[in-house]
DNA sequence: AACCGGCCTCTAACCGGTTGCATGGCAGAC
DNA sequence: GTCTGCCATGCAACCGGTTAGAGGCCGGTT
């Protein structure tokens, strides 16, 4: 019923074997047989069984890309980049979730991958989450998004420097009873929020400032969990003045918190967020911006160079990419009494 | 070097054939022998190879999504609910962009998709896309979301009547000059922007309102679409006093665009969004939600159906999923002068 | 003229499953 | 005891490409 290889070679008068050489372009291929047999390829409608070629020759031809979210922004946008990398270079890009959210129970991905993809792109599964450890082990060419793990080609940004310079705002502006607001302060290495935490930490302690551990407050990298945080700042006896959160989004969050309070952002404590969310401008919140489509769009092509390589995994991982402070209404010096 | 299915029937002592029905659990296997078979595939670590699978079987269970943007809130949340529904049946979701923003140059669908998946999911791109009709012509198991096309299965909400909500809500709270930010007017029939038009205009007939052309502003989907579309309304000589935005991310430019003009949403203007979008709540936005996640989980499911079942498209469309109207601060009655 | 090397092209052996059909054994019906 | 029919299993022919290796042809050397 379809047309295939064989059909296409009967056509064009050559053997399968020169069809297929042909149709992929592979040299020692005469120009003059090469043309015909595209034109009867075409003239067919003849396209390339995925399923034979892969069989046959052990290249699949797509990747996967192993995400905890797809609906958030940070996620989606990374997602993005690398789709359009992927599509770029002809690359089938299965999309793989491994959030538990919503009580979803959710098979492990390790061996959803075995057989079917030639690599893996993870985005930002923690360092220390097994399902990440069995994805590794399988040895295949990956490249990480927003972790690093030792001997793994990772994009990241500087988390600490990131850190750094959202502290070092607020402080510049003369805050020094500044609030955290992030992920749980147990964080495995090489996570984001240990480096944040870190990064945040050390701005404090270089300008002499004492961090309150009653002003660290954690929850979900979310809306929501920011909000709680917030809600939980905002309740001490001594509030902050200023308040670093890890993601736009908890300090979207925070914002809603203190507009529940009565509070304004800016005027009443200074706000920073890490992200560049689109939604951060609009919300006239000063935040860390990262590059987040470039993160994908280059582990994307880490990906592909590993593939198109020996096939092995290298150990190369680009140097952090560069993030930018952007001052919007949401910091403000701190108000003297 | 890799484990074969000829490994696992020489060391269980049947024929291939018998693992192969053991291992995906066919009938006309005995109970001790599927036993077996599973426990030696378990013991040597067999994984189908599934590119001769489907090169045998002729089925790819794999289905693609094809989407005009990945990192739209829109998008991404169909996204997640069909991933969610999709990898719970065990079927590779391939996902593919066609937007052709930013310059890139994409390659039309349809031919990457021949012999390539069993089914496709399209998310809401416009019904006399070129492309739209090209993968449709493909004949194979298809699901649309937010399109609604003749003979094919769709899920959509009803947009007339989620525009007539919104509308009759403004026009309840008294406000007549009535502006309408969306995109273009002349959009093609089945797709959202036609029937929001068109349960927008139904509306001001019904209340014996007269729409103003005039009043009608017109972008992209987007913040910046919706910022340009609300700035042009605020620059006429007669403003409206609510405005309806044909979805919530306009509808957040459009709050930009007050902002700048130092006017309050609803205190100076009434404005109302469509979607329901989570930063919604944040801005304080009436909108009108629809259930946007469901939209993906129940086209993804009428594809499996379609997939189980003959193979063949099946017409049944569902009927379309309810919308909600939340108020919050941005809507307010006329103030009378 | 014989030889050589380079460039096409072909032959044929895979890749690793799936599945229609044949076979054989066993239980129940007569 | 024989016949019938069902069930479990095996045989072997695919599915549709890829690719190593074996010619074949041709022009240029010695």
């Amino acid at each position: 019923m379809a047309i295939t290889i064989r059909d296409v070679a009967r056509a064009a008068g050559v053997s399968t074997a020169t069809v297929s050489r042909a149709l992929r372009d592979l040299p020692n291929v005469d120009d003059q047989t090469r043309l015909r047999v595209q034109q009867v390829a075409a003239e067919l409608d003849y396209v390339i069984s995925p399923s034979a070629s892969r069989l046959a020759s052990g290249r699949t031809g797509s990747v996967a890309v192993i995400t905890p979210y797809i609906a958030r922004w940070f996620f989606s946008t990374v997602l993005s980049g690398v789709e359009s990398v992927l599509q770029s270079a002809g690359i089938d890009l299965l999309l793989m979730s491994v959030s538990n959210s919503s009580g979803q129970l959710r098979l492990p991905p390790a061996p959803r991958l075995r057989r079917r993809v030639d690599g893996v792109l993870v985005i930002a599964i923690p360092a220390d989450d097994p399902q990440l450890h069995e994805v590794l082990a399988l040895g295949m060419p990956t490249s990480l998004i927003g972790v690093t793990f030792e001997g793994v080609p990772s994009v990241t940004i500087d988390d600490v420097q990131a850190a750094r310079t959202a502290a070092r705002h607020l402080v510049n502006l003369g805050h020094h009873r500044i609030g955290l607001i992030g992920g749980a302060p147990g964080a495995a290495p090489f996570t984001a929020e240990y480096d944040r935490h870190r990064g945040f930490l050390e701005v404090m302690d270089e300008a002499g400032l004492q961090f309150d551990p009653i002003l660290g407050s954690y929850g979900h990298f979310t809306v929501a969990g920011g909000e709680q945080a917030m809600t939980d700042l905002l309740t001490l006896p001594a509030r902050p003045t200023a308040v670093f959160a890890m993601s736009d989004e908890m300090a979207f969050g925070a914002m809603r918190a203190m507009r529940s309070h009565g509070l304004q952002p800016g005027r009443d404590i200074s706000l920073v967020g890490i992200d560049g969310h689109e939604i951060s401008e609009l919300l006239d919140l000063t935040t860390v911006a990262q590059p987040v489509q470039d993160l994908g769009r280059i582990a994307a092509e880490a990906l592909l160079a590993q593939l198109h390589g020996s096939g092995e995994r290298t150990d190369e991982s680009t140097r952090p990419l560069p993030t930018q402070l952007i001052v919007r209404g949401s910091t403000a010096p701190l108000a003297r009494p």
